[in-house]
RNA sequence: GUCUCCGUAGCUCAGUGGAUAGAGUAUUUGGUUGCGGACCAAAGGGCCGCAGGUUCGAAUCCUGCCGGGGACACCA
């Protein structure tokens, strides 16, 4: 609708242009947005406020004009300037209850849009990818909602989706890892060895002890450590695997950091920079040159032991993603702490010569866990942290979501487990369930009434609650627009919150299992649009749509 | 020191350069002979951190300052 209403708004200026009613210059762009007051209308156009310097003209005047010019549509009832030079629209209740039907009709489909022309855009998000050297802790719980979130809205938006983990299976971190297991695992054995320094959590040693059972001694003495290396790695990335399968997290690929090594990406990428000159040496090192002859952008490629850093495997990473795989758009989720790795990323991409705006790096503020107000410590290393598993089984997948989705991934965050736990049932989630648990429990009712929707005439809807409910439910698509575009999938969150409030408030000035059977069809049909859109919304925030409570 | 995010109602936070800045929660008050009261309605509550600037118009953009979080490795 807002596309339609700045298509209108060209052509009628174009005309006036024409006829002479206005002067020519070039417009600019139309902006198309909704009031936040509802006297001033469904849309509102300030584009007469904006050309006011270009026309050499009073804005309210440019914008009667406009108005003059305007092509007749079934959509509005009303169009109206307001000044200081607004151009007001108002939708028809006639077109407004026909939508009802038009939802029904796209059912599941319902707020999701086609794919663009010329064949969908693949879009890769990355995503969660944590050092697989521990379980699925609770800050990294964060990335995985917002990622998942963000994958379901491309999705909607008609993009085809792939959702994928990176593996990060080298390194001195795995190392580390599998030096720690090889110790677990000789004390399971009964050996007299002291606690590893780093990955000390309860986890290493339930896999040290698994080991023993299934292998014996036998990898007790010389050097095991490619085997405990592989042990750690596919055991603990199981149960990640499992953890995010409890929130609703399902990878389309898990991608190992290894097999850009085996897979001769890397020496592909290196030879690659090597003949343009960008790589030099200094130290020992192979460091990648910056475009401006700034030190601080320069990074450390190859180490002077002749080992790739985890830059390396970055660069390596990128050319995978956007020519050997050929996405049109990757984009990543990493964590705040990150993101002084954010620029030589981008100039890593510019170095390949591929189009830096192809890659999108989604910066989210850290979650700080506190339990009654004292802060808990998290790190794989000591092993001190709080699983994702702990706290799901305590507050539920949804709320643990809904917590975690409904702020801007720009505002650091507090979790305190303590508070989530009382408060879990406070959650907004609930609301919004029970929106939907409400629709489902009238349906049970008509049905022992003998009331069906069929043939319900939506021209029965006049109701000011009934009304401003379609309105709701019909801001849907441009709610999974915006959240999409804006690469903002908390918004999602307000957006239902409001669709359940002008459902609660319908159910309560309109009863709709009544005596009169044409206008109970007719509520009937809309309060199934409002169920269609309220599990369309829960679908993609990945939360359940419960139909009791 | 450099980079980055945040600062909006008592609290937790939304807010696309637009009109009288919103929600949840808390506080106070009211509501159902009814399809699920996990609901609905009303009231109070604000130098949008401070100061400049850009603009017809700034919570929003720019600069500086103050306060808080985070990052600044031949770790990942």
């Amino acid at each position: 609708m807002q596309i339609e209403i700045a298509r209108i708004i060209t052509t009628a200026i174009e005309s006036a242009q024409e006829i002479g009613a206005l002067p020519h210059f070039a417009p600019p762009e139309i902006v198309v947005e909704r009031p936040k007051d509802p006297s001033h209308g469904d849309y509102a156009v300030p584009s007469a406020l904006q050309m006011a310097r270009l026309a050499r003209m009073a804005p309210l005047q440019i914008a009667e004009r406009i108005v003059n010019f305007l092509e007749e549509t079934a959509y509005f009832s009303k169009v109206e300037v307001a000044p200081p030079g607004f151009i007001n629209f108002r939708l028809a209740e006639s077109w407004l209850v026909q939508q009802v039907d038009n939802v029904l009709q796209r059912g599941p489909a319902y707020g999701c849009f086609p794919p663009q022309k010329g064949g969908p855009k693949k879009v890769q998000v990355e995503f969660l990818s944590a050092n697989p050297t521990g379980p699925f802790v609770v800050g990294s719980g964060r990335n995985a909602v917002l990622g998942d979130t963000l994958a379901n809205l491309f999705q909607a938006s008609g993009y085809e989706v792939q959702r994928e983990y990176y593996i990060n299976d080298v390194g001195t971190q795995i190392d580390h890892l599998a030096t720690a297991l090889q110790v677990r695992y000789a004390q399971a054995l009964g050996e007299e060895v002291a606690d590893p320094k780093e990955y000390a959590g309860q986890y290493l040693v339930e896999i040290g002890e698994v080991l023993a059972e299934e292998y014996g001694d036998q990898f007790l003495h010389g050097d095991n450590t490619d085997f405990m290396r592989r042990e750690a790695l596919s055991r603990i990335l199981n149960t990640i695997r499992e953890d995010t399968e409890l929130i609703g997290v399902r990878f389309d690929r898990w991608f190992s950091e290894a097999s850009l090594y085996t897979e001769q990406t890397y020496d592909l990428v290196y030879s690659k920079l090597e003949s343009q000159a960008l790589l030099f040496e200094r130290d020992g090192a192979i460091w990648l040159r910056s475009d401006e002859d700034d030190e601080d952008k320069e990074n450390v490629v190859v180490r002077s032991d002749g080992r790739p850093t985890y830059f390396a495997s970055d660069i390596a990473y990128v050319w995978d993603k956007l020519v050997k795989r050929n996405f049109d758009r990757a984009i990543y989720i990493w964590g705040a702490d990150h993101h002084g790795h954010v620029k030589r990323l981008k100039g890593a991409t510019e170095a390949l010569t591929l189009d830096p705006y192809k890659i999108t790096i989604i910066l989210y503020q850290l979650v700080s866990i506190t339990r009654d107000g004292e802060p808990v410590r998290q790190s794989k290393r000591s092993g001190d942290f709080i699983t994702v598993r702990e706290v799901v089984e305590e507050i539920g997948s949804d709320a643990f979501r809904f917590m975690l989705l409904t702020r801007s991934a720009d505002s650091a965050m507090e979790l305190d487990l303590e508070l989530a736990k009382r408060e879990s049932s406070e959650n907004p989630v609930y609301y919004i369930q029970y929106a939907h648990a409400r629709i489902t429990s009238i349906f049970r009712r008509a049905k022992e009434d003998g009331a069906t929707m069929g043939g319900g005439d939506v021209n029965l809807l006049e109701h000011p609650s009934e009304i401003e409910l379609i309105r709701q439910i019909l801001r849907f698509p441009e709610a999974v627009r915006f959240a999409t575009d804006n690469l903002a999938p908390h918004q999602l969150t307000y957006y239902a919150q409001e669709l359940a409030a002008a459902f609660h408030a319908f159910y309560r000035d309109c009863h709709v299992v009544i005596e009169d059977d044409e206008l109970t069809a007719a509520r009937l049909k809309l309060v199934k649009a409002a169920q269609i859109t309220l599990a369309n919304n829960l679908h993609i925030m990945g939360m359940s749509v419960p139909d009791q409570m």
